[in-house]
Parts: C-alpha cells; sequence; structure tokens
DNA sequence: CAATAAAGTTTGCCATGTCAAACATTGCCG
DNA sequence: CGGCAATGTTTGACATGGCAAACTTTATTG
C-alpha cells in the first residue's frame, strides 16, 4: 500500500516523463513540481527502487516500472475522474478543481472510484480536455495540434488546455478557450513570437508560442 | 491547520462525551475506538491541549473545548453527509460506507462539502439515522427511544442504529431493521435480556438487550 | 581543457505519530 | 484501609518525510 507522497511522486514522475523528449524525470524538475528540495527527492527516489516502482543509476534520469506506471495512470484516473464530478456533479468552476481533486484522489477506494466513473456515465476527457484512463489503465490519445504549431488560416476545435494554474485557465475560458469551442488563426508574428486567435463572438486574442503550446486544437470540426 | 490524525482524536472524544454518564472521554477508550496504545493517545492529548482543542487534567477525564466541539462537529457533519452521497447517489449498501467516508472526510474542502451538501439537499440524517448537523454545527436531537425500553406490545419507527459494524448492520437490514421501517414489540423477556420485535413482513426477531440498545425508535408513526 | 554552473547526493537534524515496556496513580473491594 | 487491578504516564526507540547545507558529479563554455 503506497503512501500518498509515494503516489504523488510516481504521478509526477509520469507526467514529467511525458513531457521530457528522452523520457525521463530529472530531481530537480520533481524538487519543482512537487515543492520539496533536491535532497527529498533523491531519498524518495531511492525508496521508489527500492519497491520497485521507478528504476534510476546515480546522476542519471528517473523512469517508472511498469508497476510505477500502473499506480500513475491509476493516479491520474482518479484525479480526472474527480475533476468531472466536481465540474459536472457539484457545478465548480473548471479554475478551481485541481486543488480539490488533489486532495480526494488519495482517499478514494478503487470501489468508490468505479462507481463514480459508472455514475458519471465513464467519461472520456476531463473538464480540461485531458483523456481519462479506462479501469484497465487504456489510454486514449487523440490526434491534437499545439495550438502553438498552426498557421494563418487554420481552423479546429479546442480539445484540451494542458495547464492547471486557475490563472491561465480563467483567462483562457473569458475568451471561449475551452474544449469544444471552435477556432480560427487570425494571425501568427513569428518574430514576435505571438499568435492571434478568434473563437466565435470573441474578440480575437494573442497568445505567446508559450501560452499558445498549452491550447491543443483538433485539425478537422468536432 | 489540523492534521488528520487531530480530527480524528478530536470526532472520537466527542463522540465518548457523548455516551458516557459524566460527559468525559478517557485515554483507555480512546486507545480502542482509534487502534492504538495507551501511550499514543496520552501523547496526542497533551498536543490537544497545548493547541486548546481539549482539557485534562493528569489522571482526570478528557474534554473537548468549544473549539475542539466545533471541529469535532464539522468531521461529524463530514462523515454523514459522505455517507449519504455513497448511499444514495452512488448506490452503496449501508453496511460498507462507514470504512469510505472515514478516509474521504479528512480529505475534502468545506466549499466542496457545502456544495456536496446542496447536491444531496440538505439531508437531515445519514442512512443510519445519524442526524447531519448543519453548516453552522447545529445538531438536532429528535425525541428517540433505544428499543431496549419498549414494552410488549409497543409500536414505532426505526429511527436509527448506532453501530458501524457492518456485520451488525446487514443483520439489522435483512431482518427490516433499517430507518423508516416500522416495527412493534411481540415480547420483552427480562430473565433473559432479550427482546422479540417484528417489522412489517418479516420474522420476529429477538435481539439482546444490548443490541437492542443499538436501535433507536421514533414512538408514533413517522 | 580548466573553470564554473547546474544537477544530484549526503549528512545531520527536525516534526509527527506510533509502539513496547516500565512506572505511577486511582479506585474499588474484601 | 490495604492491596490489586485498571487506568494513565513516561521513556526510548522507530518509520516517514521533510529541510539546510556541504559536498560530488556532470555538463557547458570560454
Amino acid at each position: 500500500m503506497p503512501t500518498s507522497t509515494v503516489e504523488d511522486y510516481v504521478k509526477a514522475i509520469y507526467l514529467l516523463q511525458q513531457d521530457s523528449p528522452n523520457g525521463e524525470a530529472t530531481v530537480v524538475r520533481l524538487a519543482a513540481t512537487l515543492g520539496v528540495t533536491k535532497g527529498s527527492v533523491t531519498a524518495m527516489v531511492r525508496k521508489l527502487r527500492d519497491s520497485k516502482l521507478a528504476d534510476a543509476e546515480r546522476y542519471g534520469g528517473i523512469k517508472l516500472t511498469p508497476k510505477g506506471r500502473s499506480l500513475a495512470v491509476d493516479m491520474i484516473r482518479r484525479h480526472r475522474l474527480i475533476e468531472v464530478f466536481l465540474v459536472e456533479t457539484l457545478g465548480f468552476d473548471w479554475a478551481e478543481v485541481h486543488e480539490e481533486a488533489h486532495r480526494l484522489e488519495h482517499a478514494m477506494s478503487a470501489k468508490v472510484l468505479d462507481r463514480l466513473d459508472e455514475f458519471l456515465g465513464h467519461p472520456k476527457i476531463d473538464p480540461h480536455g485531458d483523456p481519462i484512463p479506462d479501469a484497465n489503465g487504456k489510454l486514449v490519445h487523440p490526434d491534437q495540434t499545439p495550438l502553438a504549431e498552426l498557421s494563418k488560416g487554420d481552423k479546429g476545435t479546442v480539445a484540451r488546455i494542458t495547464d492547471q494554474d486557475p490563472a491561465f485557465l480563467e483567462f483562457a475560458a473569458s475568451h471561449g478557450l475551452r474544449p469544444g469551442t471552435r477556432i480560427s488563426v487570425v494571425e501568427v508574428i513569428p518574430e514576435a513570437e505571438s499568435i492571434s486567435v478568434k473563437a466565435a463572438r470573441k474578440q480575437p486574442i494573442s497568445l505567446s508560442f508559450t501560452a499558445a503550446n498549452k491550447v491543443h486544437i483538433e485539425p478537422a470540426g468536432g
């Protein structure tokens, strides 16, 4: 039975592995995302190695074992299902559910989770558009492109916002950038690393490439 | 911000104070209900005293302060609302929700709890008939009598089962003894400390006085 | 390629909460 | 009222997970 600290580390490693070119997490990044010191991470990584949840050699990158990965996917499933519940059932705003879900994800038994999944009608994505693994850990990665890679005139549907910062989420929502919204690219200014986008019945807004990388688009209509 | 261990202790003290003649909890009883040793309890009681949640003098009984009481009532509200949710919304059996609710009650923010309360329609009692404090900590104690104190021929409605043991709850439910059921007393045998009760369309069952003390009855209909 | 910055590790310490076991106090009962 | 059982306390140790700060290794770059 992993402690909730272990669950947090494993989930963080999984997410860091995903958006890392070499598929490995690092001590410094883990320390930053978890809000602890490097020393604490090193100590915990040793424990994860002992319990066969992660592989890492001295001064090398950190990777989950299959066992670790399956724990991580389970935590992600919990987190995202709880977010759906908070938004769909309890009426929370999508910008404020991340913290709440984080606390609840450790406290929910598998049984409660499965019933919740059923109650919610087996949703495929959470309120931010992040895909929800099914009960067997299967995860579907739909065909999506970061907004920053589109060109002037391109159209598509917002599929996913990969940032949990409430400020960014509120900003995005206020300009129509939430999953399901159809948008078109008004202008791209490479020199300014800026892209201008318009959602139906909203003023166009310009985003830095960095911000636009957090907004994923599904090409066709959808 | 109290730790979840502190929350458990405070809640346990509150409940022990309630069914104790002198309104005080003891180290041995706390140790038993929380599954820890006497030494751990003594240590924690000192900490509760330091943080002004409980009063206790050396070798004396343990009592909550107003601050402690309000924390305890909050925890009880959480626990019971979560039980309602698990039974009403997710379809759990009333016998199996106690453990689940116990884990969740520490992880739910006040905000989530209030929304849940609203979603559930501000229920007044949980699936066992235990009253649910409102958001201000107000608790209504309805007019109830332990089944063990009724006499032959008395009729009433089961209002509450004050035992969380799944085995007892399943037994009770299988004979119709759940909140809302109308029952009548068939026979009382003081020498055997036994009472026989009948619910509509069920065989009569006999209970020891001890067991019958856990079943609370509302006199009239209702 | 040496110097330096960045990343990772180690060490010693702290807080929380637990246990076992020795010890102290209380209270009841013969 | 004296002694024993029950209750409560203390002590020393352990496990978990964290920090700060010194130290080592790796990577970069002039």
